[in-house]
DNA sequence: ACATTAAATTCGA
DNA sequence: TCGAATTTAATGT
């Protein structure tokens, strides 16, 4: 049962009070280069929620269309086809924020988001993602930086999606994942399996397998028992070229 | 696709 | 609550 939600409305600890401000600053780097009120506005209007593993994240059954944060955990992006064939576009790590393209222009979800594992969230409500896009200098130089990376990262996806074989496309598909200035403060270490990056880089899981330890012969990763350490992260990004 | 190994869960004291 | 037994998940080929 391909893109089955999780039950709605059955989340334990979902709250409409905001959360602290020392709790805002851990979760969102960006939240840092606010002044005082802003910030405090902020953090007003953030909500926190667990998902278990492979529970469909629908925040339109809580908060119509909120800006979202993925605390701890791991989510992906993708679509799954009527045939039910999924396609995963991309993963999102614990530090990143997204959905401001869907915020902005106030449309529905296009694309599925599943937690690959216990995952935490936040959630910002649009009315107080929209008074920081118009009233704060500061958040939106942080907009224009992470739309800006985003950017850079498409289309570099889409340069090794047809130049690179395998291994070298998986390295930079891991790389992409310990992005610092997408995914800030996240650590060398990635609970993912195999399987899932190889959906994440288009590939078999089997493919996935033969790379990865090819990449961890290379010495730029290490394998763990469901997840990824990186030892190299500048080497894995210029994997192969 | 299958065999192996790691981890999580159950169950009995 | 401890640890052995069983089941489930991930990995290696």
């Amino acid at each position: 049962m391909p893109g089955a939600c999780a039950v709605p409305g059955a989340e334990p600890d979902a709250s409409r009070a905001g959360v602290s401000r020392a709790r805002l600053a851990h979760i969102a780097a960006w939240s840092l280069a606010l002044p005082e009120d802003e910030a405090a506005r902020a953090a007003a209007g953030i909500v926190e929620r667990t998902y278990p593993r492979g529970a469909c994240i629908c925040p339109r059954n809580t908060v119509l269309e909120s800006w979202t944060g993925v605390v701890t955990g791991l989510i992906k992006i993708g679509t799954v086809s009527r045939e039910g064939r999924s396609v995963t576009f991309t993963g999102v790590p614990a530090g990143g924020w997204f959905g401001e393209g869907t915020v902005l222009k106030n449309e529905a979800r296009r694309y599925d988001i599943v937690a690959l594992r216990s995952t935490r969230m936040a959630f910002m409500d649009r009315p107080t993602f929209m008074w920081l896009a118009e009233n704060s200098v500061a958040f939106n130089g942080f907009l224009v930086r992470q739309l800006n990376e985003r950017l850079g990262h498409f289309m570099a996806l889409l340069e090794y999606d047809r130049l690179l074989d395998a291994t070298p496309r998986l390295a930079r598909c891991i790389a992409s994942l310990f992005n610092p200035v997408l995914y800030p403060g996240a650590g060398d270490y990635l609970e993912i399996n195999q399987e899932e990056l190889g959906l994440l880089s288009g590939m078999t899981r089997q493919v996935a397998n033969q790379s990865l330890k090819a990449l961890q012969k290379d010495g730029v990763v290490r394998l763990e028992y469901g997840g990824i350490t990186v030892i190299d992260l500048e080497r894995l990004r210029s994997y192969g070229s």
